[in-house]
DNA sequence: AACAAGATTAACT
DNA sequence: GTTAATCTTGTTA
């Protein structure tokens, strides 16, 4: 059992970088899930913020008919979602709220995982007066439309590495969330037919995974 | 060139 | 429960 102490009491959070492999497989619903729980952490300019990742969905590339690379569509929008896995695939959706999703897969297999939703953690003091960041932190990370501007990701962030170290990245803290997570199917993807029934949501209440980190001694 | 739809959200009634 | 906001993209002509 690692030590995560400082030796001055206060538990010092364990951040282990995900290995760029992670990102490879080609196991996306299974990628999807394994990214319930980890850190998701984005570098601004003078501090860290750090949430833990609540709901994903998995986007299966052209066989998927919810994914924007199905049957095969190779555009100017989805060339980013057929890179090598570990970059960030962002876009605008109803022209007005940006969607961050992780690429994965090797390069030419155009897999995505969606972040749905994430419990804030710490480095969010600067937004939490705003509206965005509301007074209640557990709820200003849920939906995809929201997180991403409560962290300020836009589409600048298209493309941007998450193995590189620089702005946004993933880490593991050692949080087994498996036995509370609910999968569903996935919401919004109406107009993909079969597909739509697929059970590629994976999703734990924000106030299960507050209470697990709590108890953990994380934060 | 025109157009419909969209991996959503907030503010209504 | 319903609807406006808002604009890029993919499709059709």
């Amino acid at each position: 059992m690692m030590d995560f102490s400082d030796g001055n009491q206060k538990p010092m959070n364990p951040h282990i970088i995900i290995p760029d492999e992670f990102y490879l497989s080609e196991d996306v619903v299974g990628l999807a899930r394994d990214m319930i729980g980890k850190l998701l952490i984005k570098r601004n300019e003078n501090d860290l913020m750090v949430s833990v990742i609540t709901e994903t969905e998995a986007y299966a590339g052209e066989t998927d008919r919810a994914s924007h690379a199905w049957n095969r569509r190779r555009t100017a929008r989805t060339e980013v979602m057929y890179s090598n896995g570990g970059v960030c695939y962002v876009y605008l959706c109803y022209g007005m709220h940006h969607l961050l999703n992780i690429v994965t897969a090797p390069e030419g297999i155009p897999h995505a995982v969606l972040i749905r939703s994430i419990l804030p953690l710490s480095g969010f003091d600067s937004v939490k007066k705003t509206k965005t960041g509301a007074k209640n932190l557990i709820k200003s990370g849920i939906g995809p439309g929201r997180l991403t501007r409560l962290l300020g990701i836009d589409m600048k962030y298209n493309g941007q590495s998450l193995c590189d170290g620089e702005k946004i990245w993933i880490e593991d803290c050692g949080l087994n969330f498996k036995e509370f997570i609910a999968v569903t199917k996935r919401i919004g993807i109406d107009y993909a037919g079969a597909d739509a029934e697929l059970p590629y949501r994976f999703v734990v209440e924000s106030e299960i995974a507050d209470r697990e980190i709590k108890k953990a001694g994380l934060f």
